[in-house]
DNA sequence: ATTGACCTTGGAGTAAACACCAAGGTTTAT
DNA sequence: ATAAACCTTGGTGTTTACTCCAAGGTCAAT
């Protein structure tokens, strides 16, 4: 059992957006002590450790939310639900990969045709081809 | 040449959000009426086409900014400062793909393994496998 | 027993990216 | 010529996800 400053340190965010995570609903102290302070487990730095990861990949905390609550409203959830609410985020994710891999293309195609070099960028390739990223994807 | 209100209908978005683009350096008018009414042209389309992509795989209007004003400042940058910058947003957004696909995979895993069915969701494969997502990638 | 590091709640402030007025000038259609 | 639809600037409000006090209680060490 550890407390929010320990925590905090150990997953490297502040005091206050653990507190501010509680008051969303997202991850509370298991238990608290006699003076009130929060006490934390293991189970929370894992839980935490998905929060983070989650928000890295675009989540936002309603997002999170919803599939972190979906485990707790174990009987308010059929099956049926539950699935497809996966195959919705995961639709999701794919359509976010499938924009950003279009990027990713457009990009590295300009820089294989930049040359990379110091001179001024005045003509570089990269910035004529900038003006139009829309027709080389 | 059109006006604030056809562009934005045209790319469905707020005139408002065209106002602030262009306070925010992103987007200006050619040109002005008479009367000091913004006057749009087809390259403005094609602009805010880009911004709006962009937007959507998680650009913000700051890293646009810098994409955007890479062809205007062409002078003040080398081709080799272009291509670096290039290729930074590029990796970054390799990062985030290769996060989005471990969620993807973990997302599909989970629901490949789920029934389906109409029953309460007590337990769900995919509620019991969503403890440790952590482990499942 | 008191200093310093830690914790509590509550509330105010911040940045991003708009959205929503208000008060007034402009165009277009009838 | 006058309503309806459009535009202007300037300002305030909203949401998200925190961040930063303030005022005070707690705990360990000296």
């Amino acid at each position: 059992m550890f407390r929010i400053g320990q925590l905090a340190k150990q997953l490297n965010v502040s005091t206050d957006t653990l507190r501010y995570y509680e008051q969303q609903g997202l991850l509370t102290a298991c238990e608290r002590s006699a003076a009130g302070y929060r006490l934390y487990d293991k189970q929370a730095v894992d839980r935490m450790q998905f929060i983070i990861r989650a928000k890295e990949v675009g989540f936002n905390l309603k997002d999170i939310q919803e599939l972190l609550s979906i485990k707790i409203d174990k009987q308010l959830h059929s099956c049926e639900e539950v699935k497809a609410l996966t195959l919705q985020k995961r639709d999701w994710i794919r359509e976010r990969i499938a924009q950003l891999s279009i990027f990713e293309r457009s990009l590295t195609l300009l820089a294989s045709q930049c040359c990379g070099g110091s001179e001024p960028a005045d003509t570089c390739s990269i910035l004529t081809a900038l003006e139009d990223v829309d027709g080389a994807n």
